[in-house]
DNA sequence: TCGGAAATGATTGTATACGAAAATAAGGCC
DNA sequence: GGCCTTATTTTCGTATACAATCATTTCCGA
């Protein structure tokens, strides 16, 4: 089947796209890179601030973000980041058993010599950032390495609603981890790279399943105290 | 002209929120009831005058809407009423696929008396719609079946990404279906409500799987004829 | 000293104004 | 007559101003 409408943005180089996209995206890398822990406060003026932009855009880029569920919006009170519930995290692990097998399924069967090449170099970039010792962008990519399957499996539907779970799944990690280790293993992703670019399908799920479970099993599903997190220099500093 | 104060006044019972997201709740009402078809153009002032406020709150309303998909935003162009490609189409029912199982497994499971009566009442209401002749509301309450499946289900998750889902449903098949017939039958979810009430989890799936079956084989996934629709004074007006 | 009520300050909700881009219509040139 | 160019109009993108709401502080009385 061919793609005759290509309704989806395009997947180019660095797109700025509208500001508030930039901004919404720079927050998400800003919560996958776990700068903006949960409960942040987000005020529309101090974010304008930061980026330079009014507070128009500002709204814009938060209630997309709320709609996404990594920011809550209450009501005359302002936009904090997610502060995801022991339920909430239970569905998001639930949510992404269900999909992440199937998309690993497709990904393997739509891996072409470009798919196999993406996949590579973002295994690559992962294990620079390992071996660099630069934490922040080793956990981004590590949550990334499951888009960049989703952006392979060819399934936009899946790959936005991953895209969802992974930035909230970043915000549970945060909250309910009880060791301070790596939470997705590089070596993981190496061995579902093998699998998938082998053609190997059952595999490659079995893989993901594994993978899935550990992290979970990494996380201890309690209410814990709320960790409030100081102010935000930490966005748009790139 | 549309009258402003109906909408003043006609906020319903149901709790209206911020007034972006009453309309958001309206105009995917309308393309649930499928007044509202793909490609139509929602101007911001247009749908502002309709509804009597401002364009800033028409903007968040129509950016919430497509983010869910249900609308796309041309950069300077405006908004319009999506118009689901056959590849979309697809991935939208094979996300249903995915999905539906499993929540009709999760409804069988905590379905407690609360969950059988919102059931049965939501049956009958779908049956009297379909006995009093009304076209609209039948096919709005046979899609909204689902949604109540996945409230009782009590996965927030998944309840969101269904309703995203069903939304879009209801255009893919305003788009491709190929006969006029009743898109959801009655039978088919009385039985599922036999299932699930029933406490029979593995027969409510398989009801589940093939009703989605019937309702993705009524549709002929081919390119066709973009039918362009008239005007809005489809909205506002209930 | 403690508690409550009013005033104050900060922040968001909403509307409107202005500039820019694109679609549309009109006009001249070939 | 057809087509390219240009003027106009409509519609959106963004900023800003004002109003409403909530949180906090202050002040007074018991």
């Amino acid at each position: 089947m061919a793609d005759i409408f290509a309704t989806h943005e395009d997947a180019g180089p660095d797109r700025p796209g509208t500001r508030a996209e930039a901004i919404h995206r720079d927050i998400v890398r800003a919560i996958l890179e776990q700068r903006l822990g949960p409960g942040t406060k987000l005020g529309e003026d101090e974010v304008g601030a930061i980026y330079g932009v009014s507070r128009t855009i500002v709204r814009a880029a938060l209630q997309s973000l709320a709609h996404e569920g990594i920011v809550v919006i209450e009501k005359n009170r302002g936009a904090f980041v997610a502060h995801p519930s022991v339920k909430e995290a239970a569905e998001v692990f639930s949510a992404r058993r269900l999909i992440e097998p199937k998309i690993t399924e497709l990904a393997t069967a739509h891996c072409e010599v470009a798919g196999a090449a993406l996949l590579r170099d973002h295994l690559a970039q992962e294990k620079a950032a390992e071996r660099a010792g630069d934490d922040r962008a080793a956990i981004r990519l590590s949550g990334e390495f499951h888009l960049v399957l989703a952006r392979i499996a060819g399934h936009g539907i899946y790959e936005n609603f991953l895209r969802e779970l992974v930035a909230r799944s970043s915000l549970i990690i945060l909250l309910y981890r009880r060791s301070r280790s790596q939470c997705c293993k590089v070596d993981h992703h190496a061995a579902l790279v093998e699998a998938i670019t082998g053609g190997r399908s059952a595999e490659a799920v079995a893989q993901m399943v594994s993978h899935l479970d550990e992290i979970e099993r990494d996380l201890e599903l309690v209410d814990t105290a709320i960790p409030i997190k100081p102010l935000s220099e930490l966005l748009g500093a790139r």
